[in-house]
RNA sequence: GGAGGCGUAGUGUAGCGGCUUAACAUGCCGGCCUGUCACGCCGGAGAUCGCGGGUUCAAAUCCCGUCGCCUCCGCCA
């Protein structure tokens, strides 16, 4: 099909910012066809384009040669159109759309380019497989509601640029091309072409480096900045992410949280308009563990674990009384009105719970008032329980008529996990998470310094750098998993947002965190060699925070999923079906990285 | 590394051992239509049922394997 050139044309208005106001006036739009609605010698064609559509309208009496070119396009070609913007009759306007009260004349049109049909529409409520739109991914980009989301995200980078400049906060680029410094996730590494068999690694975070900015006087630093970690993904997690990085010197921990949560006031008011209250509040990470089973709790429904043990301590029920003489503790979650919840269900819940790791799960149903003792109660155990015991764990878990209770035994931590997980299953599955935007932030503060992985070994919960709690310092060597550090979360409605902790900036301590880390010397000079050396020329005190980008932005867009609010992401294996990377790569491209591709074992 | 779900015209689904020449919707192509905006009406084209193997007289349908996508666990200092 011929196509015209844009010639001396430039487009005077956007399509969808036109409104009743611009009628009379002459305009050049450019865009694409969006849909056809062909009437025989009357043709309404809706051209689109960044900020909405408008529609053309051709009419053969009118201008026979116009309507006869325009009956030729199609959905998604090209065109530009000349001509006079006209407000509509009243019986013609269309309420449900932002510029239904006009339309456009067009005077003379240009074809710019065709289009094939496209594999899926170019709209908003597309139901379509997400690899098809990844494939595509160019395509799905065009549709409003990506626009949307990558116009939003643009306007967040600019609102945190100017938040942070206006605090005299510098931005900084750091390497991408860095040192590999195992802990931590698994590195993506580049190959050394100069230096055969040596290879660089994507960095994880900027964090050494924003330390050494620290170090240099920058005084404050921020980076929007793509870190690198090759985990496994998830709705929430891709290899590569972006992180607002920023670190201070001079400050408290209540300095950062102070200013973060500026930054998201700020932030959410000017992107969506809303008004989040501040100061958040605040959570331990061990209140949150008891309370919530989780260091992330979503805050957007109560559901709180109730504590039983004392409750139990001298009841007959050996379960329950030896857990507590044990040690452990005995948990519980009450449904309010839950008594009549189907057998099925509990048993569904009863299998999940065991799924992680709970001996099981105890229900507890008050078909009655809880002060009758056992007879108000339907429960498995309820033979083994007096009425006494049911009477205080009623007590105990603020249990009524018709509510229900899930009690879980065991280990203290543990149980809180597996109260934590059900908490989170039971809102969802009972629909008590409310759909409107509510956004509940929370802080969540001294998380312990160390804990220790599957082998025994000791690790940082949040990396090694991070300082402990000052009146717990005097423990690192003593009792390291003792110790709580001065890290800070930012959660969002079960989200976490933001990680945060103040750093150490004296050596020795260092050193004595590396230690515990069973890092001898030798290990903390190869690895960290040049940090270490770093901390002999004054470090100032400082702390830091990073957010996650696309799950903040994913918050503010109202998205399930990280990969809405990211230009070109990748699938959960790692793929990025439109490039389809990664790639295989040539055999000189190998040799000259002094690379051999090992067969795989078959 | 593990668990689950999905895979059938361009797209979204139905069919789940033989009533199928694989259905429906939408998109696409053609025709008709002067106020549509999910336009409408009529007609048409379009599918090696993800791939490979097996069971069976017979497989989209059952079994095994494999690939891809999604969700979750592990993992993510």
């Amino acid at each position: 099909m011929e196509t015209d050139s844009l010639g001396d044309w430039r487009r005077t208005d956007y399509c969808g910012r036109l409104n009743a106001r611009d009628a009379g006036r002459d305009v050049v739009l450019a865009g694409w066809v969006s849909n056809r609605r062909d009437l025989g010698s009357l043709l309404f064609v809706m051209v689109r384009d960044r900020t909405g559509e408008v529609q053309l309208v051709f009419d053969r009496e009118a201008d026979a040669d116009l309507w006869e070119r325009a009956r030729s396009w199609r959905n998604e070609f090209v065109v530009a159109v000349q001509g006079r913007l006209r407000e509509r009759s009243l019986e013609t306007v269309n309420p449900d759309s932002p510029t239904g009260s006009v339309e456009v004349e067009p005077s003379e049109v240009r074809l710019l380019n065709t289009s094939s049909n496209p594999p899926f529409y170019i709209q908003d409520d597309l139901d379509v497989e997400e690899g098809l739109r990844l494939k595509h991914r160019y395509l799905d980009l065009r549709r409003p509601r990506m626009q949307r989301n990558l116009v939003l995200r643009s306007r967040v980078n600019q609102a945190i640029r100017q938040f942070l400049e206006a605090r005299d906060f510098c931005e900084v680029e750091t390497p991408y091309l860095t040192r590999s410094t195992p802990e931590g996730a698994r590195d993506y590494l580049v190959p050394s072409r100069i230096a055969p068999g040596e290879f660089y690694a994507l960095p994880q975070s900027p964090q050494l480096f924003k330390q050494l900015l620290m170090l240099s006087g920058l005084d404050r630093y921020y980076q929007l900045v793509r870190c690198f970690r090759d985990e496994d993904l998830r709705a929430d997690r891709q290899p590569e992410f972006t992180q607002l990085d920023l670190e201070m010197s001079f400050v408290g921990i209540e300095d950062i949280c102070t200013m973060v949560e500026e930054l998201l006031v700020q932030l959410f008011h000017r992107t969506r308009g809303v008004c989040v209250e501040t100061p958040f509040p605040c959570l331990t990470y061990r209140d949150a563990m008891d309370r919530y089973g989780s260091d992330k709790p979503d805050l957007r429904y109560d559901l709180e674990i109730v504590d039983l043990s004392s409750a139990v301590r001298d009841s007959e029920f050996r379960i329950f009384s030896q857990t507590v003489d044990g040690g452990g503790s005995v948990k519980g979650l009450v449904l309010p009105g839950g008594a009549d919840t189907a057998r099925s269900r509990l048993d569904a819940w009863e299998e999940a719970a065991k799924s992680w790791g709970a001996a099981g799960l105890i229900w507890m149903a008050w078909d009655g008032n809880p002060l009758e003792g056992a007879d108000a109660v339907r429960s498995p155990v309820a033979k083994f329980l007096s009425d006494a015991d049911v009477r205080a764990i009623a007590r105990g878990a603020d249990a009524g008529a018709g509510d229900l209770l899930l009690v879980v035994a065991g280990e203290r931590a543990g149980t809180n996990r597996i109260l934590g997980r059900l908490r989170v299953q039971l809102a969802e599955e009972l629909d008590m998470v409310p759909d409107d935007d509510r956004l509940e932030f929370l802080w969540i503060t001294e998380p312990p310094l160390f804990e220790t992985d599957d082998a025994g070994r000791m690790t940082s919960v949040h990396h090694p750098f991070t300082a402990p709690c000052a009146e717990d310092e005097e423990l690192v060597d003593a009792d390291p998993l003792a110790v709580r550090s001065a890290g800070f979360d930012v959660v969002l409605n079960g989200v976490e947002l933001a990680s945060g902790s103040m750093r150490i900036h004296r050596q020795n301590l260092q050193q004595r965190v590396f230690s515990v880390l069973e890092m001898d010397e030798d290990i903390q000079r190869e690895r960290f060699g040049f940090f270490l050396d770093a901390l002999e020329y004054g470090l100032p005190p400082h702390g830091g925070i990073a957010f996650g980008m696309d799950r903040l932005v994913m918050m503010i867009a109202g998205e399930c999923s990280i990969r809405d609010v990211i230009a070109f992401p990748k699938t959960t294996a790692a793929r990025d079906l439109m490039t389809r990377a990664p790639s295989k790569i040539d055999r000189e491209q190998l040799r000259e990285l002094a690379l051999k591709i090992q067969r795989e074992e078959s």
